[in-house]
DNA sequence: CTCCTTTTAGTCAAAGATGGTCAAATTACA
DNA sequence: TGTAATTTGACCATCTTTGACTAAAAGGAG
């Protein structure tokens, strides 16, 4: 385990262990581990993913950051993480992206509004394209929602 | 946050917290952050805009003035349908459609977690597709939730 | 009144400070 | 040995700060 990349992610996971979120200086920590600046964003677009439970924000410019916030392990969060892996998988249809919405409005996770507008983003007549290739789309749109939705109260500022 | 256009942004907002509008001498303020006066220029323009809700007066010579409006828009189902027909057009970035959520959420027509969710149903990375496409995908898809929001607005909750 | 001076605010572009992207080069691994 | 993962650097995009120059309003001197 010798790489610099895993060493980064390590630091950053135990950057999170007591917090839910972390603001790093790309350069600082780019610096600290004497390495490119862009080995910073390759630790974070391979291992802090929205799969993986990671949303990331970010500003350029004076007093710059990037923020990287994890998904919390609540009661809910574990219940949306199983429909993720679970119901959603690599493809979806619009039905059954109903049905899953249903009982989350059933369960108070979205309200009828949310219910309605996730639906309508990711209709199949919004989704103008191939039907090849439409219902993976939407499957992966909609698990960025869920996941989403597992930090909805947590990470806004 | 050590940068100085975010600390006078909050010093006008908490300016603003308990009136509609208030007045701001350019120079003095620039004197008490020890900024150049542009710099009060550049913080009204970039965070003080009309998407924002606000609307700016002022006055040059002898007793000038900057005077700064909070204002809020009311006919939403004209507003949905005005930014409809021009605003998203048959493309639309990740970037424009933010901003015009946040002129949604500042005009109470969506909240800060409806936000979220169209941003991350319809974001760069959940569309995965070519570019030549995710641009007018976004667009459709955009426009039909706003017209839901529209229908909706009556209704719901 | 008219012109000049003073007092404000506005514009714009350069410089500085961050983070982002992409692909070539290198290394690790099956 | 061939493919995938990592490392690096050149170049790009965005946000902030500063200052020189411009524009407008008010007040005063003549």
């Amino acid at each position: 385990m010798a790489n610099i990349s895993d060493t980064i992610e390590k630091f950053i996971v135990s950057s999170l262990e007591n917090n839910s979120s972390v603001d790093i200086s790309r350069n600082s920590l780019a610096e600290y581990f004497s390495c490119a600046p862009s080995q910073i964003n390759y630790v974070l677009d391979t291992r802090f993913t929205l799969d993986r439970g990671y949303i990331k924000e970010s500003k350029r410019g004076g007093s710059g950051f990037i923020k990287i916030i994890k998904v919390q392990n609540t009661d809910t969060n574990a219940y949306l993480n199983n429909l993720i892996t679970d119901s959603v998988g690599d493809e979806i249809t619009e039905k059954r992206m109903g049905q899953i919405l249903d009982k989350l409005l059933n369960d108070f996770v979205v309200t009828e509004k949310e219910k309605n507008i996730i639906l309508m983003a990711l209709s199949d007549d919004s989704l103008s394209m191939p039907f090849t290739i439409k219902d993976k789309v939407r499957a992966k749109s909609f698990k960025n929602v869920l996941t989403k939705l597992m930090n909805s109260s947590k990470s806004d500022e």
